[in-house]
DNA sequence: GCGAACATACCGACCGTATGGTATGTATCC
DNA sequence: GGATACATACCATACGGTCGGTATGTTCGC
């Protein structure tokens, strides 16, 4: 790990271990419950460098959900559920693999910038604007082929590819919240398996039987 | 306000005031984000007041969690949406009160304990497992309207009443976090409406074709 | 029915520590 | 040698929590 250069200004690597940390330490005890010193604890730097990096502590925040949604967005284009030919297949699939994805503990499958918008959207609108920018950002990415199958399938809707979009986003997050507070990761997949259901009838598609479990 | 006395022991209003208190201001600034001096402050008492009270921060945490979770049940207990006489339009019409009560600031009608669930699920088990019995508690309460509309609909369901239940609330929770994140209430109710659109495919109820507005 | 003994509700000064943030020094790269 | 990337030492304050005190009940013997 050389040290970084002018010419290639992907600063030095206290920045991505601190962004690190704070993905990691902030998913498990929230933006005002980690300080500066937990960050640069588990990120094994000093103060200095922090504050080197980051102004303050809200930059930070406002930081690490940007790299979130820069991070999120490469691992979500990569994923595997854009293979399918009929846009309404890859929706479903989206959900479906947004349902693969919830394993282990919960502060490791759990959203970043849901969290912190929770916590700190009437104290630090900054932090709250950069994570609805993550948010809404992703819930973009779904429009096109809701579009393409509410052409394919000839729907005529009361709601918009936009809003059925976020909707998905809505019952992600509240996912969260519940898994959170019953301290099981099953209360997300739960409703995940509503969400897909939802599809399946708007869209006339046949629901499945049995939901597939593991 | 007379003083309490040791057969009606409801405490002093000291506690009352900071449990408000409480209720209010951690809705706006999260738990963490909530000093004492704070709940003091807008409770218009002094930090004596609160450690005779409250053993802890985080035992005003728990009882503000069952305040909230006895005021909100007898609030459901009173509302209007239990006068219908088929089950399933008592279930509709609870969802269109939970939608028609999101008015006015965003701290206003958000949940604290889904905030605090959210917030604090890692740090405080005993905060998270408050926040834990409220939501479900309140979840529960749905489970026999739902059960009776399965019955009255001859729904041969792969999914259950209480699944559906706390699906409604994992919507609830979900549309606070969208709502919050992108400053908009709007979002919110956005939600709702596609939540209420599941419960009539689900039950094979009439779509209504327009949304009523405010 | 009255006063001693006790319990409860609340006040406000104080304490030790944790916190966000700063100032300065130093090694490295171009 | 100048900019960048850190490290170290330090600061002011905010934080959760403690403690002694007071005022106002309540209980109960007599």
């Amino acid at each position: 790990m050389t040290r970084p250069t002018k010419h290639q200004p992907e600063r030095g690597e206290a920045r991505e271990r601190l962004l690190a940390a704070a993905r990691d330490t902030i998913r498990a005890k929230g933006f005002s419950g980690t300080s500066v010193d937990d960050l640069c604890q588990v990120a094994g730097v000093t103060k200095g460098a922090f504050f080197h990096h980051f102004k303050s502590k809200e930059e930070l925040g406002i930081a690490a959900a940007n790299f979130w949604a820069e991070t999120t967005a490469a691992f979500f284009a990569r994923a595997p559920y854009h293979a399918p030919i009929k846009p309404l297949d890859r929706v479903l699939a989206y959900v479906a693999f947004r349902r693969s994805i919830i394993v282990g503990g919960l502060s490791e499958f759990t959203c970043l910038v849901g969290t912190m918008a929770g916590e700190v959207y009437a104290t630090s609108p900054a932090v709250r604007d950069a994570c609805a920018a993550s948010i809404f950002g992703h819930a973009a990415t779904l429009v096109g082929d809701i579009e393409a199958a509410m052409q394919n399938n000839r729907i005529d809707a009361n709601w918009t590819a936009q809003s059925l979009a976020r909707h998905t986003q809505t019952v992600i997050q509240g996912a969260f919240v519940l898994a959170k507070a019953g301290n099981d990761a099953e209360l997300a997949r739960e409703s995940l398996d509503h969400l897909d259901r939802y599809l399946r009838l708007l869209f006339g598609e046949p629901v499945r039987e049995v939901t597939s479990d593991a």
